[in-house]
DNA sequence: AAGGTTCGTGGTAGCCTCTAACGAAACCTT
DNA sequence: AAGGTTTCGTTAGAGGCTACCACGAACCTT
């Protein structure tokens, strides 16, 4: 019993219509972001009345947090196949790159502006720590000469999100470094805050990750 | 011709009335978000009906560009101010942070998600040249010591965006990591990714300076 | 004091989210 | 196969929003 099969016609109906409410969802936002989706929009274009999507989601809330879950757990396949595939940290670099220039506003939905009242469900703080792992792995296989900071010794003591991860607080620090680092030439460029300025930005990334790399 | 002084009391009144819609928006994107800003709020809220704000801001839209501009306005001032006062690049870095810890939201409207068909009016991207100008002339203080990279390189053909400044492709290219690497750190922290990992913010923000500093 | 400008109002259109009540269709059971 | 039950999709409606219009009222200017 608890059979999670889809079993019963009405059961596969119902994932089936599931999904494709998610899809129209996702290329919605991918066009007009996240903050203009409109579950009513969803409906006509699907050939049914507004109210109707209330049988499958319970609010536009719902339907958002369904789609940031599959945002991370769509990094977090990514990472980890790269990572399968004997990726490095450059690698896993370049991935999350591809990533992110894939759909813009899926990588923004992770790391864009927060809605203040919105608490993210247990089970995301899950799978961002499955992507933490992934990078945290990328990271010890690399050789660290650099000098212990005082910033290293402030982990050593605050390693709870490593979450039992055999890693010094060196290769910790570099993780977190590999993240915020790339995080601000991405969302920089995502957001549009290099347009006009005339250089690359794929330039600018490459750059960063190496002086990352060297150090 | 021309005047621009307050002078008839109609033109007071219109411009305090502003001031005030302004106030209150700033005071509710400050709680709630950009996305949440209500006109008809804020006009509940200061005693009159709903589209009697639409004598005084054409538009959703303006209010927020307004904000927006303000927000550019109230950094660069931040900034030069610092500056002014004798401020180094780590000076600087330290008042961008307590800057943007102050009012996230006003950080977020300038570097949060943008909305997809938002075009910014050309004045914002005058002062925000503004600000560029300030970091490059900390920037040019620094010693430099690092070897060209491509990206040096890069930047020599690509310099419009410096808009005159007289600084070697290397200092540009120390303005743009110390940029995007703070960014990354703020925006991660602001947005909340940071909570329940247990380390201090602080003190990763103040690392990743001191390695921007030191190399 | 007369005239023109501006302000605030209510009304309205058109969106949106979400609830409630009602037929109708599909499913499962017997 | 027939009946009962569950689920679906509909319309109606509450309450919110942006934004436009037309009208009366206040105001400043002349």
């Amino acid at each position: 019993m608890a059979e999670t099969d889809t079993k019963t016609p009405r059961e596969r109906y119902r994932t089936l219509v599931r999904a494709e409410i998610k899809e129209r969802a996702r290329e919605q936002i991918a066009t007009t972001g996240a903050s203009a989706l409109s579950l009513n929009a969803i409906a006509k274009q699907m050939g049914m009345s507004g109210p109707a999507l209330y049988r499958y989601y319970a609010s536009r809330d719902e339907l958002i947090t369904e789609l940031i879950k599959d945002a991370y757990r769509s990094l977090a396949d990514a990472l980890r196949s790269a990572s399968a595939a004997g990726a490095d940290l450059a690698a896993l670099a370049h991935t999350l790159r591809a990533w992110a220039l894939e759909d813009p506003q899926r990588y923004l939905l992770i790391y864009g502006t927060p809605v203040p009242g919105y608490h993210a469900p247990d089970d995301i703080t899950l799978i961002s720590s499955e992507t933490m792992a992934i990078l945290l792995d990328a990271c010890i296989a690399l050789p660290s000469d650099s000098p212990a900071t005082p910033f290293d010794a402030h982990l050593a003591d605050h390693r709870d999100w490593a979450d039992g991860h055999p890693a010094s607080p060196a290769v910790l620090h570099r993780a977190l470094s590999f993240w915020a680092r790339l995080h601000g030439v991405l969302s920089l460029e995502l957001a549009g805050h290099f347009t006009g300025m005339g250089f690359d930005p794929a330039m600018f990334f490459a750059a960063e990750l190496d002086d990352l790399l060297a150090h």
